[in-house]
DNA sequence: TAATTTAACGCAACCGATTGCTCTTTTTTT
DNA sequence: AAAAAAAGAGCAATCGGTTGCGTTAAATTA
């Protein structure tokens, strides 16, 4: 099977007794071709189904319509949500999306960057691995003036865009929400110190605490690596065995509040009278697990769309200034069963 | 900022006095250059960052090392969980990943097939929307002599690579098992009887049905259009208003397995006892709800290596001949508590 | 009517790597 | 030592659009 020629604006010109150039210009209704051509030639493209080559395009321009997304795991719902969304709305505009997940590992994050980076993405979308501290390797992008834009977890020092939303608050609410319920020794599940999510969700709750007037314990703060399920089920086990148990736990994921949940109602206790859980995320287990876990909403798709938003509002209106605007997006408490008692507070 | 201008191959033949050529082929090892002069080019372009631009690469051999995917929904485990296995796999040899979601509509996915096409892809894989029935914009890649690799969710009547699993086999299994668990009245969840997947699954169920003596009922196939939460419900509702209500349930998904199950225990059923269950796929809700779902075991990661590997060995190998090659992924049973009674049978 | 503008389109370089073919030099063979 | 073969490297076309600048003819202005 040989593969059939492809039609270039050079056959189309040909045939038409243009120029390429007119061509080219005509198919993108470029002002200095006459309204009479450009339709003549746009239909003859139609017809015979034309196609443009876009990688010819995009050497010349030294820039191809594809947005890069370095992200850590695919398959956790934040990063699928949040890649439909960059997909959706990338597509809408008639941009590429090419994804690359590191895993975690800083290292993998630094090839990947390479990789995009050689493909001369006009854009890239990412969120830090676990293990990134250094950022030297989005610095190829700012030199190209190719618009960098980090979702949730983002660096310190690094002049970009960032979407994000108020971690700080969002825990500081649902902290206080547990305080609401009666709790008076709130446990937190903590996560990795130094991403910024984990560190303002941390500081939301230690200052909702404070302002109610309850000590902070650091037994209770547990420290996770990955807030795993299994992590969660350790630490949970811990917890329970202090003099003075908690009776309320604010988790920094959804992941390890649904294993503190199961945990917990293996050694007897119930959910929520005895303990109160609140976790973060909304992901599909939360409103599985009985009693349905509150969380916080967390808008994953939505930031999608709006880190694409601004790649392409810097690539397409050369709008080459201030690189470094934040969005903050709206979350909100979802409240159910596994923290609402019946108490009239 | 102004972007500073990249190093090309003709930068490195001025400055070491080569030709271009040469340098090309040094830096892939060429075997019509010197080992010396192929240390010598390698080392500088090493040491002054060269980095190719793959964009001309692509011009040249009108081909770039990307794959497109085509896929219904990224944000469902097992489409998330596929497109990682495709990433991991791609990354690995070299090749990008670019992504599309129909949403199942047909529609958008022939839209999406046209731009991954345009980007000159070099190979593409593939699930059906739910609504696609018609498979004509695939033509345009066997008639470029792009391979496809069709996953999960196969066309007829069409020449290309898939990678699938025994949905036969499983579902059988699967009916198999209630049945040893005492089931005499098992219902089915099906799904649109177009897609061979549910169709197949449908047929080990009827199959597994008949071989145990136990009459086919239709009234408890419930045939659904999404297999969605609220369908699930929904059908639950039905099922158990007939005279005689089902002592088991086969889905052919997880989602409105565990529908069924919280259903019932609302309608004061109790699982598995009065009602054993299992589900299809392994979601993440599986193990969380409770009791937790059996279910069948899909290798989605696995499928999507397998599918990279697949576009790859056709594209590297000039492998072109035999595009049609099968490949079944292994599945197995996970038995848990949804379907598990203490009965010895 | 002559001088300017403007409209409409073509020329040709360019983006950066790839590759068939040619050419020169060195090595091997007879 | 002459002939043949092999090694090493360069030339130049090519991939398919894009775009600055130039040209011609028509329209507008003075």
């Amino acid at each position: 099977m040989k593969p059939k020629k492809s039609l270039t604006i050079h056959d189309l010109a040909r045939e038409l007794n243009y120029s390429a150039s007119t061509i080219s210009r005509a198919l993108k209704n470029h002002k200095s071709i006459s309204t009479k051509t450009t339709k003549l030639i746009q239909k003859a493209a139609k017809d015979q189904g034309y196609r443009p080559n876009s990688i010819a395009a995009s050497l010349r321009k030294n820039q191809s319509k594809t947005i890069g997304v370095l992200i850590s795991k695919i398959s956790r719902p934040f990063s699928s949500n949040l890649i439909s969304g960059i997909e959706t709305e990338a597509r809408k505009r008639g941009y590429n999306v090419i994804i690359s997940q590191s895993n975690d590992s800083s290292q993998n994050e630094i090839t990947n960057a390479k990789a995009l980076f050689d493909s001369r993405v006009c854009g890239v979308i990412a969120t830090l691995s676990m293990e990134t501290t250094n950022t030297d390797h989005f610095n190829q992008f700012v030199e190209q003036n190719i618009p960098v834009v980090f979702v949730d977890r983002v660096p310190e020092n690094f002049e970009s865009y960032q979407v994000i939303i108020d971690n700080y608050s969002a825990a500081y609410l649902a902290t206080k929400h547990l305080i609401e319920q009666g709790c008076k020794h709130i446990a937190h599940f903590a996560g990795a110190q130094h991403i910024n999510v984990y560190r303002d969700r941390k500081r939301g709750y230690v200052d909702a605490l404070k302002d109610y007037n309850i000590p902070v314990d650091e037994q209770l703060i547990k420290y996770m690596n990955s807030l795993s399920f299994e992590e969660g089920e350790a630490c949970t086990t811990d917890l329970f065995k202090l003099d003075t148990p908690p009776d309320g736990i604010f988790s920094a994921n959804d992941t390890a509040a649904v294993s503190a949940i199961m945990t917990l109602k293996k050694l007897g206790y119930k959910i929520p009278e005895d303990v109160a859980i609140i976790g973060f995320n909304d992901d599909p287990i939360s409103s599985i697990v009985e009693p349905a876990l509150s969380t916080i909403y967390h808008p994953a798709q939505k930031m999608g769309e709006r880190s694409t938003k601004r790649i392409l509002e810097h690539t397409e209106k050369d709008h080459k200034e201030r690189t470094n605007e934040i969005s903050v997006m709206e979350t909100h408490l979802i409240l159910r069963a596994s923290s609402l008692r019946n108490t009239q507070k």
